[in-house]
DNA sequence: CAGTGGTCTAGACCACTGA
DNA sequence: CAGTGGTCTAGACCACTGC
């Protein structure tokens, strides 16, 4: 078994070497998936690890399963890992981009209501809020606003938010995030959206509400994202097997 | 163990009772889920189904987790079904409100090269076309544009669509969905969705384009939904123990 | 350091699919 | 009817958390 990272577990490497067969298209959509039995005997592991991966390429949306029936080979979107999701500038960076920024407003500013209730906290408690603008290869793709618990915010007071990365930042103090809400839908385009993205007040934008946690359950980050329409979507790939947690919602 | 359908696996079971003690505020956020050992000696089971229920939990964002760290009860959403996603009529009833519709076009043509790209068959393959006006609690909702293989189709053209759910009627002709792919953005209302909607041509839409598949593999509708602004919202919960097939893409 | 969850093995039975 | 995946058990070792 050609592995990449020999220490993570047997089901980990396991699944990255049956996505990178498939990502590589040394397994083409269309193809039958080996059984577990052949897989089992391939890698020598019993059949749990197997399972795991195999689980783990179904959510992923890569190949299908079902009872009795052999899985195949989709043709599905790349996965992106976690964090890709989270970052503007992790995910640009995969899709082969050039991440860029221009800070618009950095400033500590006691908590409104709203913000206290997305980040768990009392009104008036001290926050960071960031407002930047987003580019891809020098194209305006989005307008950032954040907040962030005084206890992440100042870490980044000092920090020149133009060349790194928050996450980066934060990930360098001990700072993870390892689970997220995002609240998707579209809205016209305010007086500070148009200004800085170049529209109209009124014209369509995309988007996206986030709440950042770390591993104790912590609430560190809010984040409204504006996006500008034709440039960005959301995929979901989503079966009766592996539900996902996502839910069309009522207006909030 | 209550349990309301026990001809299910025990995992299954398992996790509908959890799950009911989360949502029905037993376990209220922020209390520690009994450990894996508790579970086992309460229900009686090996550890794996609890393992198993305990995963499809944290997929659902209801608890947190982690290696050492016992599990807590998180304030998530209440999750919905794989069939709540797919369907109009299946959401709106899932969140107590009464579904609606008005058929404004019911037609069958030849597939244009993208209605044939996205349900995988040849342009001029005979395709059949729906454009219907969905209401919640008698609320304008959404423009649905959906677009059915023939197979499919055909079931559609004597129905009734202003009364009948189109799930429903092929689900009782065997037509099962499994998975589907979600594509969301926003966009500027056409002439067309102007007229229905009752916005002005250019205001903001929220689009979801899905193509959903049966068991073995084949696609069998292909819809562009636009939803009026501040009614709807998708909700995704994300985290990094449990990947999310979960992907911001560039455009397309 | 005790308890917890993460991982793995070996073996078993069953339901379903597809030739 | 043979092969496949779905499910379950019993037992084991390890890494991490939190007291």
């Amino acid at each position: 078994m050609k592995c990449v990272t020999p220490a993570s577990p047997i089901h980990e490497r396991l699944r990255l070497e049956l996505q990178r067969r498939i990502v590589s298209g040394e397994w083409a959509p269309g193809d039958r998936v080996p059984s577990e039995a052949s897989l089992r005997e391939e890698f020598g592991v019993s059949r749990g690890p197997v399972r795991q991966a195999l689980a783990a390429l179904r959510t992923a949306g890569l190949i299908s399963g079902g009872q009795g029936r052999q899985a195949v080979v989709l043709d599905g979107a790349v996965p992106q890992p976690f964090d890709a999701f989270l970052s503007f500038t992790e995910w640009t960076r995969a899709t082969g981009r050039t991440p860029g920024q221009r800070t618009v407003e950095l400033a500590r500013r006691p908590a409104d209501a709203i913000a206290a209730g997305r980040l768990d906290c009392e009104p008036g408690d001290p926050v960071v809020q960031v407002l930047r603008v987003r580019t891809a290869d020098g194209v305006v793709t989005m307008l950032e606003r954040a907040t962030f618990i005084w206890e992440a915010g100042r870490l980044l007071l000092d920090q020149d938010l133009d060349s790194a990365s928050i996450f980066d930042t934060l990930r360098g103090h001990g700072l993870h995030f390892v689970r997220a809400r995002h609240e998707i839908d579209a809205i016209g385009a305010d007086a500070t959206d148009a200004a800085h993205l170049g529209v109209p007040v009124g014209s369509p934008l995309l988007r996206e509400r986030r709440v950042s946690y770390t591993p104790d359950g912590r609430a560190v980050e809010a984040a409204d994202d504006r996006y500008l329409p034709g440039l960005t979507s959301f995929l979901i790939e989503n079966s009766s097997h592996n539900p996902v947690p996502l839910t069309r919602g009522a207006a909030s």
